[in-house]
DNA sequence: TTACATAATGTTATTTTATAACAATAAACT
DNA sequence: AGTTTATTGTTATAAAATAACATTATGTAA
């Protein structure tokens, strides 16, 4: 278990309180109080935290979120969905879907490393 | 079956003929000859082509393919696989990962839309 | 046709997202 | 201690996307 940079460890501790996805520079604005002044300090911690698979990146979104999924399979396969009213932005761990997918890429003759899986819609609440 | 307009025509030609995804800054810079002189006209031919199910956006890429699957389900479920050594992005038409999703979206309990998958790693050639 | 509404276009400026480049510190290694 | 490697600080800039508003074209209904 690998420890947290200090820069890493406070850009990582606001996205983790954060009940929905963050953006770069929401997140910039949130620890100027901090010392951290400029945009490559936040992009370089965010990038660190994506590699240990920390937090994931909401592609659609350009926003940021903590891995909720404490097996998850180190950012090698993440999957959302995101309701399109609301916002709101939950991670699937589904091993099933996980297993599927990993197997058709398999398959596919790629030699598969990860995915991304995005599903839009509306969520409970809103529809 | 919709028509194009001009600037839309413009744009689709582009990226139809592309060999790989093109982002809107290169699309911009290559149909300036033909009259289309700034960023919102592109990205607004885009958006529409989107819409239209026409081209497909790789989120992880920003960067724009033209629908390789004549029966796309008008964009609702679109799945990729990208090389990470040569940048190759092939299209997936898949009717089972794609019934697959979907029912598992239905399941959970969203009112589905859509989706978007993207593989990464090495395709063929680059393994 | 004319009048009205709607969609598409043209244009300038700006916002948002992300990285290049390089100097300075800190941590890890031998 | 000295050397390598990772992390940080900083300034400037690149890349991606949109806001706002004027203009032109297209569709539609009296």
């Amino acid at each position: 278990m690998q420890t947290l940079t200090r820069n890493q460890q406070i850009v990582f501790d606001i996205i983790n309180k954060s009940s929905e996805p963050l953006k770069a520079y929401t997140i910039l604005s949130n620890v100027q109080k901090k010392g951290i002044k400029a945009p490559p300090q936040v992009y370089r911690a965010l990038d660190k935290l994506i590699e240990m698979g920390k937090i994931h990146k909401i592609e659609s979104k350009n926003a940021f979120v903590a891995c909720q999924n404490s097996s998850c399979n180190v950012s090698k396969a993440t999957a959302f969905s995101i309701c399109e009213s609301c916002e709101e932005v939950t991670e699937i761990s589904n091993s099933k879907i996980s297993k599927y997918l990993s197997n058709f890429a398999e398959k596919s003759g790629m030699e598969y490393k990860k995915y991304n899986l995005e599903f839009f819609g509306l969520c409970k609440k809103c529809k």
